[in-house]
DNA sequence: TGTACATCAGTGAACGCGCGTTCACTGATGTAC
DNA sequence: TGTACATCAGTGAACGCGCGTTCACTGATGTAC
């Protein structure tokens, strides 16, 4: 009984638990090189180098560059939906309204944060690479899955009419297969279409803001923000 | 008079000639360049290349890659601001909802033409560059100028109440400087704020379908681009 | 018009750099009996 | 418990690549007189 034994399927052992170890930092090192230099400066050499390791040490745990990359951008997913979640958590069963607010003003946060990994989830793609879907879907998906949600609670009695003069196959065709796939379970196309748009507000405000669309020093961004914001809420919410 | 002369200041001249010949060139591969690998996949090498000119030759034209990229910065935002006011001038002086759907389409066609440009121009910054704003500038603010202007026009008399309860002070605080400069002449604080949401939401939609926020196969992009504009219009124009 | 000099566009070799990935290898950890 | 073998993490050298920029140079174009 000197050497722990894998009883049962847990993952102990020395090997494990140094894999597990190398691969933390792995992410750690990875997110630390996103943050610095942006997804363009990430390189298998660079994050060997801060995790002591030979560059090709780093082919154990990866299978190259993209692979590395799709694994920070899981993480940054999951950072930011843990984050938000939290926050609209924290406010506990509120209105919609404040529950909205608090989604995107921890959103907000999380990008001036992270304004690197922001441009990497929601910036320019990133050329030559393609994410799987299958692995970042899930994650990518946890802050828009809670907009719908609180525009549906908010909607669920007083949901107003659709922006555009009310063309339900409209909606229907701007989020068609969505629905049919059952995605955002009981959600009508107008609501999913509303709150798609609510989304793209806000990630539009939050990347003027980031991305200095307006460029610096020309007033307060963040007052600019939340005047946006509180147009994408119109659209969720309902007049 | 075998060789031209440089009479009263005139260009001419061989010299004169080919130089004006390879700087139009040289803007139109780097702009080939740019739409095929992006900013990031813009060279010196690669850009000389194509121009069958050995690298250190474009060192005569060009102090160096960001430089060159500056160039090409300046003549995206002139392509799409040549466009842009093209296409609202053939409108002719309609109603400002006409004009700014004319502005607004005219943007999209653009940027889905030319995605990488538009990922350079309005997407995330390059990392370790800088664009000189005094040169940037002025080609870049040619479409939000107009932008405005659609706005001011429809203002003229039934400028509906500022979508935040009427706060005067905050829109002033969001704006300051700009106003202060005179930018934008005799717009009122609320109006330019109104302005720069209606942008903001047409440049996140414009990026959301550009940039695939929501992927692809989930049923028409156009029709949910459509969706967030008329929620621009609305803030541009009054309600 | 002709000549002597100055300017300028473009060349080609060279610099030093960092990159992703491969490969044969060593030594430690794990496993079967 | 002890031994023989298998697995696996990590090394270090090497590959071929393309990059930005510099430098001394050549030959054509322009200019002054």
């Amino acid at each position: 009984m000197s050497t722990p034994e894998p009883a049962g399927g847990a993952p102990t052992g020395v090997r494990a638990r140094r894999r597990a170890e190398v691969e933390r930092r792995l992410v750690e090192v990875g997110r630390e090189h996103l943050a610095r230099h942006g997804a363009a400066g990430l390189t298998v050499r660079g994050v060997a180098r801060d995790l002591g390791m030979s560059p090709s040490a780093l082919f154990r745990y990866v299978t190259g560059l993209d692979d590395l990359l799709t694994t920070l951008i899981v993480s940054c997913y999951d950072e930011l939906g843990t984050q938000v979640e939290a926050a609209v958590e924290a406010v506990g069963p509120a209105d919609a309204s404040t529950r909205w607010w608090a989604l995107a003003r921890s959103v907000r946060a999380w990008a001036l944060d992270h304004p690197h990994d922001w441009a990497l989830l929601y910036g320019s793609p990133v050329p030559a690479y393609d994410a799987p879907p299958e692995v970042t879907t899930p994650a990518g998906t946890r802050v828009t899955t809670l907009l719908l949600r609180i525009g549906q609670e908010a909607g669920a009695d007083d949901w107003g009419e659709p922006v555009l003069t009310g063309q339900e196959a409209r909606a229907a065709a701007a989020v068609g297969p969505l629905v049919d796939a059952g995605f955002a379970g009981d959600l009508s196309p107008v609501q999913l279409l509303q709150g798609m748009t609510a989304w793209t507000v806000l990630v539009g405000a939050v990347s003027a803001e980031v991305f200095e669309l307006f460029g610096t020093g020309n007033g307060d961004p963040e007052a600019r923000w939340e005047h946006a914001v509180a147009v994408a809420e119109r659209v969720l919410l309902g007049r």
